[in-house]
DNA sequence: TTAGCATGATTGACATCTTTAGCAGAACCG
DNA sequence: CGGTTCTGCTAAAGATGTCAATCATGCTAA
């Protein structure tokens, strides 16, 4: 049986976007790898446009996205990726969490802090000794 | 000669990144894969913290960010992908140093961990340490 | 001690990506 | 006509992602 795409429905949508553009800019299969620098060979590219490749690498996305001149997040979603938006403002935002992060921590320190932190709460169960689950976003 | 795209340091900072945050909130493997709503398993897990994968894909990565309550660009960023252009550009500031960027401190946690860590520092003069850790060789 | 579980790490197998090598067809030139 | 080059395409092979199953270790209780 086949196994169809599931993440992203872009069955043809890339490969139909990546084609109608070199077609614009008649461009060869060979051209376009040369102008990658060979990080895409012909046969791949042939292969995204006919909808062979369910998940391309970004890198991959990224040099064709140089060599068309089209936005990269256009291509990874046309690829069914998700592309990040503003972050979604699940959860808590992390102003204050940069104040520990800031601190030029070495190695030791951080490690030593980690193991302190779960000293910490191992010795206030408090409210929940379980650590819950993390709130799910859609 | 490398002619991929090596942009982004893909050394080991996602593996210890995903390793810190999943210590710091006290979950286990399974039960981030359980989170995750089974897409990610456990073994991917470890193998992810150990820096075994190199390209994880981005669809694992956004299961990932969801979970943790961390941004999705900051793992794409540190598994070394480009990210979209425009959104990204604080995090660099810090360097490497974001790997105790806790995102689920309590307030007071937070405060008790400051001051523990000038407890640290005052017991242990910043003569003797080696503030800058070397590098991951590249 | 042993039994049992929880957790992290590893293994083996499979799926998919990506490339190399090569195909058939069209156009051009002698 | 044969020969060459360019075109898109594909088959096979290699590399790598991903997971289910398993192993190793530590911890708790009986």
């Amino acid at each position: 049986m086949d196994r169809a795409v599931k993440r992203g429905g872009a069955d043809g949508a890339l490969g139909a976007y990546l084609a109608s553009i070199r077609k614009v800019k008649r461009l060869t299969l060979r051209e376009v790898e040369e102008a990658t620098g060979g990080e895409v060979s012909n046969a791949y590219i042939s292969q995204l446009e006919h909808g062979k490749i369910a998940r391309p690498s970004p890198n991959i996305l990224y040099s064709l996205a140089e060599v068309y001149c089209v936005p990269y997040e256009t291509l990874m979603e046309k690829a069914g990726y998700i592309v990040a938006r503003g972050t979604r403002g699940d959860g808590d935002r992390h102003g204050r969490a940069a104040t520990l992060a800031i601190e030029n921590l070495t190695p030791e320190e951080e490690e030593e802090l980690l193991d302190y932190l779960a000293y910490m709460r191992s010795r206030r169960p408090a409210s929940e000794k379980r650590p819950r689950r993390p709130p799910f976003a859609e």
